[in-house]
DNA sequence: CTGTTAGCGCGTTCAA
DNA sequence: TTGAACGCGCTAACAG
């Protein structure tokens, strides 16, 4: 049997208040009764019953969570994963709330972040916008004493707690080295479909990607970016324009998303001979990457984030430390061959996970 | 608040011991009180609290790991993890033990296993050895109503509760793809290093790849396995050997252990334009990875795999179902760029997991 | 068949 | 500065 509250008063002659006073870092305890306590903790090896703790206070943890809404399907993959948080929270004693806000859109995500403060959260998560009213409007949430992680998209001059994503410039480079070794001595450019250059994940990815590519052996040429604002539609229409441009063409990079469109651009001219890599294993580029229209498909895992988000924000809210490696993103590469069976994103109730 | 047990005993106009009856399905309950309970129990949304009911318990969850000994790194990994996993069972109610075999070796492992069985284990997870008899150890774990999950390698007619590792037929498909697109129009043969046609898993491998290299534009010939018996010294020779045989050769699929003695071949013989293609990330892999005489790493996480095993171990041992999807390991794909960070593998201590 | 009661390990009043 | 006593939500004796 694990040492409790019990043998460490026995074995330190104290009451089991004092022992708590000691374990919480409480005022009122003589220094030497302290060290008494202490000691008692160190050879019994005494650790802690988080469960139990948690019971007797029946502490709950009231997150908010702030998503672009809209029809990105990994921002709705993002969501369909807090849900399955929401489902959770019972067991992990979190109160999770979700608010929308329009994408892209600083002002709202500003409003979002102040009602959450106010409303009394102990912990705030956000997809960040990168505009300097943001970073305030973080900045507020942290002189409020709220710990506060940024999702997918970083806003690192913000002073947020932890950014629960990849490391974009490094995906960028992924994508890179694949293109070059897909394409082999294929002659003719790329090009790059962004969804906007406004927001910082996109840049990060597009520096990393040309720096590889201008590495490339010789050197490939990559046109100039295409801005789909993330939509199918205008996405569509930008690459079936290239596609008549540039012949030559000998890939596409797509950095955002809006790729049901690019995959019914792709389809409608026949063109399955590009080599096309995309981001985020979501509907559209699962079934790109099944028709043989897109090569190879990076993601991050969006349940690993949100689940990384929600660990992330209990320990700061307790003052626990992070461990840092365990929390980091991976950025996993997709290809037809290892394409993950449809349906095992989201996880339903865990019951026994405590 | 949630409703507790209480609230559904006031509603149900019962006692608390009878709620608990019904809850947990014990006899000794009238049909028409059974169904009160159950209505108050669906009116008020209950849910269980299960850290609440496993501290009434004081519940613990014997489970032993048998786990090949060697120099094998992928394995020296995974017993990190289960080691990891042994610093959290104090949160998990869990007292993992780990017993070390030599690797190959079915008798070791079946005295193994019935060792663990006469201890009392309440789970027992195992790196499979395809024999007959280890089989029949596995079916006397089942006789004896203790769950039972293979890790990594798998035994599907052993009657094993579940298989916790990467569908590795996938795996070898996914190997030739990549082989197949990275090579493009180099013409040559593959060379196979496996570590012995007797273990399952490397056999699936083998299997996936070879039919994509025959699909392969006009197909491409895989020369005869060689067998290394995942040892680095012999894995050495046999490489160092098939590179004077085959000067033609265009590329060398790894599909088991003792990559450091295939990555020191290749160093030694300066052959770093071959495409090269091995199974886990592990020291040696990574190390040919960033010297850039490995192209392409698949891994399968092995702490993902433990920290699976334990909770479907616990699940079976609850009698509570498992949610496949959410249990399936994943085929990740490593090149140079998205490498992650060193040290990331084994999580320690993670208090508030609960 | 059903109810009462005493914990599980910990936190938190309230007195002393 | 310290301690006794009660409760968190649930289970498990033991009565009735």
């Amino acid at each position: 049997m694990r040492p409790t509250v019990h043998d460490i008063a026995a074995n330190a002659g104290v009451s089991l208040a004092t022992v708590d006073r000691v374990l919480n870092a409480r005022p009122g305890v003589r220094a030497v009764t302290r060290a008494k306590v202490e000691a008692a903790i160190q050879s019994l090896g005494y650790v802690r019953d988080v469960a139990a703790a948690n019971l007797a206070k029946s502490r709950v943890y009231p997150l908010v969570f702030i998503v672009p809404e809209g029809e990105n399907p990994f921002m709705r993959g993002l969501e369909a994963e807090v849900r399955a948080a929401v489902g959770r929270s019972a067991f992990e004693r979190t109160r999770i709330s979700i608010v929308n806000v329009p994408p892209f859109d600083a002002s709202a995500l500003i409003d979002a972040i102040d009602a959450a403060i106010a409303d009394g959260a102990v912990g705030i998560a956000v997809v960040a916008v990168d505009a300097p009213d943001v970073a305030a409007a973080i900045g507020r949430a942290g002189a409020a004493g709220i710990p506060f992680v940024t999702l997918v998209s970083d806003l690192a001059t913000s002073g947020r707690d932890h950014f629960c994503g990849v490391d974009n410039v490094a995906a960028g480079r992924t994508a890179g080295s694949l293109m070059a070794r897909f394409l082999g001595t294929r002659p003719g450019p790329v090009a790059v479909l962004a969804g906007s250059m406004l927001v910082r994940d996109h840049r990060e990815r597009l520096e990393g990607f040309r720096a590889v590519m201008a590495g490339a052996s010789g050197g490939r040429a990559v046109l100039g970016v295409l801005e789909g604002q993330d939509d199918p539609m205008l996405a569509g229409a930008l690459i079936a324009q290239c596609l008549k441009d540039s012949p030559g063409l000998a890939g596409i990079y797509s950095l955002g998303a809006g790729n049901s469109g690019l995959v019914e651009a792709l389809s409608a001219a026949g063109r399955d001979d590009l080599c096309v890599i995309a981001h985020e294993l979501t509907p559209p580029t699962r079934a790109g990457l099944e028709r043989g229209l897109i090569d190879a498909v990076l993601n991050q895992d969006a349940g690993h984030e949100v689940r990384s988000a929600i660990r992330i924000l209990r320990a700061k809210a307790d003052g626990l430390p992070v461990v840092e490696a365990q929390e980091r993103i991976r950025i996993d590469i997709f290809i037809k061959e290892n394409l993950p069976p449809e349906g095992g994103e989201a996880r339903p109730l865990q019951p026994d996970e405590a």
